[in-house]
DNA sequence: AAATTTGTCAACCGCCTCGTA
DNA sequence: ATACGAGGCGGTTGACAAATT
């Protein structure tokens, strides 16, 4: 099965009625329709009524009816996805579902070759931060990569010897830590605290500078000397190299986010190959109708009413 | 062919952060 | 300043499939 990369903008809808237009941040930023459409004063919902929420798989027909109340009105408040949509879930459930499964830009089937290879370089200085990972790569979830990591790339480097949590050598774990320049990483994860993983650890120091202006190098230095500071900086800059185009903070990631929530303006696709292959919302519309690869026909898009066409056919004016 | 073990991955759980009241 | 809720995240679980005995 061919991996294909939707490049599409998909919030193509104004937002819920009642939901008035989001300003500002975006719809991210977008808070309190539940206070104007149900006439409360204020206050908030709770996240989902436990009471009669379902749980487990996914049936088609609820893939069905997410699939289609997101491509009809977009995606808004996921709290209220579900009411809207009919569902009896969660609005995190559904939220989950979409991003991890139903999203139409989603690649299916395993990750190659080169993706591995990236998710291991990533994996090296990011830790296991899935979704800081997730953004770097196109049409794959966090979950996914986390899933692939878990049950694929472990094994293998356990296989070849490398520590999947500190991506050296397993014979060095014996070794003294204090000295060897080759453990800089390791060191500065003994000088940072508790993550789950250690090189994440020492990754999130390392990329909280690239990712979050704001820290300070003395922040991000705190629990390290100077010597220690300078050894990992050389060492960490030896790989720089390799992935400053992938990590750059001026560079938009492969697979913008940003894209699924503000298409106000109608397309405004990847800058990929597969992006250029349309021009307009019936390319998108069309496609995503002829899609098979991703199981359209499951989720019975292929038998949209006129009225849901001719909103995808007007999303952009 | 049946039973058991192992692998895979979708989905849930619980925590955290941030924005709003 | 505080409380609350939404959204997001990473860890974990459990159902199912595939492989092995």
């Amino acid at each position: 099965m061919s991996s294909i990369i939707i490049p599409f903008r998909f919030q193509l809808l104004p937002p819920y009625p009642g939901c008035g237009s989001p300003v500002g941040g975006g719809i991210s930023k977008f808070r309190g329709w539940w206070s104007a459409e149900e006439g409360k004063t204020m206050g908030r919902q709770p996240c989902c009524d436990k009471l009669g929420v379902k749980k487990g798989p996914w049936t088609t027909e609820e893939d069905k009816k997410l699939v289609n109340f997101i491509l009809t009105n977009g995606q808004c408040c996921w709290r209220a996805v579900p009411k809207l949509a009919g569902l009896r879930r969660c609005g995190k459930s559904c939220r989950l579902r979409w991003t991890n499964y139903l999203r139409p830009d989603l690649k299916r089937g395993l990750l190659n070759e080169s993706e591995e290879q990236l998710v291991i370089d990533l994996h090296a200085r990011l830790g296991n931060r899935w979704s800081k990972i997730a953004a770097r790569m196109p049409g794959r979830t966090d979950n996914e990569i986390k899933n692939h990591w878990n049950t694929h790339i472990k094994k293998k480097l356990l296989k070849m010897g490398i520590d999947p949590v500190t991506h050296e050598p397993l014979q060095k774990e014996n070794e003294p830590i204090k000295t060897s320049s080759s453990s800089t990483e390791k060191r500065l994860l003994e000088s940072k605290d508790h993550h789950s993983s250690p090189l994440g650890s020492a990754n999130s120091t390392h990329v909280s500078s690239e990712e979050n202006s704001s820290s300070t190098s003395s922040e991000n230095s705190l629990t390290i000397n100077d010597h220690e500071t300078e050894t990992l900086f050389e060492s960490l800059c030896e790989d720089q190299m390799l992935l400053s185009h992938l990590l750059s903070e001026n560079e938009p990631s492969f697979m913008d986010t940003s894209a699924w929530e503000l298409p106000n303006n109608g397309p405004s696709f990847n800058n990929n190959d597969h992006a250029n292959a349309f021009t307009s919302w019936d390319d998108c519309a069309t496609w995503l109708l002829d899609c098979q690869d991703f199981g359209v026909h499951d989720f019975g898009l292929d038998s949209f009413n006129d009225v849901e066409i001719g909103i995808l056919n007007t999303g952009n004016k």
